[in-house]
DNA sequence: ATTAAATTCATACTAAAGTATGAGGCAAAA
DNA sequence: TTTTGCCTCATACTTTAGTATGAATTTAAT
């Protein structure tokens, strides 16, 4: 069954090759009576096997395929930070200092920072007061602020 | 000439069909000479015909589209600041707050915004306050990160 | 090896930030 | 009209942030 399903096309296409044959046989005896339906004879072979052939293709031949190329618009997240090395080296932060302001810059209380880099509450004030002067701002959100628009943190 | 060119199928469908026309004329005069060449004939003549039908099919069917969608990613610049409105709304921040959020974003100590809305140290400390509950953090950077986080601010 | 910068931490202090609570005024909604 | 939410401000208090200073240790460079 799954036989007849998948090669129909070529079942059909034997089917009506035996068909044609038929046909053919019974003009061909109609040209013994019938001297000069040649012509006619011929005409319909040719019919027949074009309107075959233009079903073979129609059926046998994969379908063309217009590719569509849509523009999709994609809004890329904070894709656009580029660190600005010019001003970080100009202002000679330390890397403790940049770890200190990275994480005042995450909303870090001196005490969570300290936690989070293993070192005194007091180490991390020194750090932060030396940023500041650095920065030369009085605040840690002015700090953030002017990191931010230095282009030092994203 | 552009009709040449425009008609050029049928064009090519008619010189087919005459130069099979001479064919069949000259097989019909082999024909006599040659008794039983007939079914060789009439397969000729099916043969050319489908192929015909073939290509008169591929050449003349409207192609069938298979539209394929590609969706190519455009990088927006993600520089324009978009207010989110929705988190804003949700978050029920009054226009007081929101001043306060804004000032404290700009990295002012209470001090000065209090000076900057020509209010009290202490309002400022109260609206502060009641704005960190809503944004539930615990210090005005957290609000800075978190606010930005949600685009209620730049 | 010596110098210089960076890192770590401490103490002591001041300043600012943040919390809790209450209260008066005001405008819009129920 | 009463209620409700917002704005304002105050007092009192706690916590966190920030400054100043000094010192020991490590690291990198001269």
């Amino acid at each position: 069954m799954k036989f007849i399903i998948r090669n129909r096309s070529i079942l059909l296409y034997g089917a009506s090759l035996a068909v044609l044959l038929l046909i053919m046989k019974w003009l061909e005896w109609r040209l013994v009576v019938l001297d000069h339906a040649f012509e006619l004879y011929a005409g319909a072979i040719a019919l027949m096997f074009m309107a075959l052939g233009i079903w073979l293709s129609r059926k046998l031949t994969q379908p063309k395929t217009n590719t569509i190329i849509v523009e999709k618009e994609v809004v890329v997240e904070a894709g656009d930070f580029i660190l600005n090395e010019a001003e970080l080296s100009r202002l000679g932060l330390t890397s403790r200092e940049m770890e200190v302001l990275q994480s005042i810059a995450d909303g870090l209380s001196n005490q969570q920072i300290a936690e989070r880099l293993f070192l005194s509450l007091n180490t991390i004030k020194t750090h932060s007061s030396k940023l500041f002067e650095k920065l030369e701002v009085q605040r840690r959100t002015q700090a953030v602020e002017k990191a931010r628009k230095l282009k030092i943190i994203p």
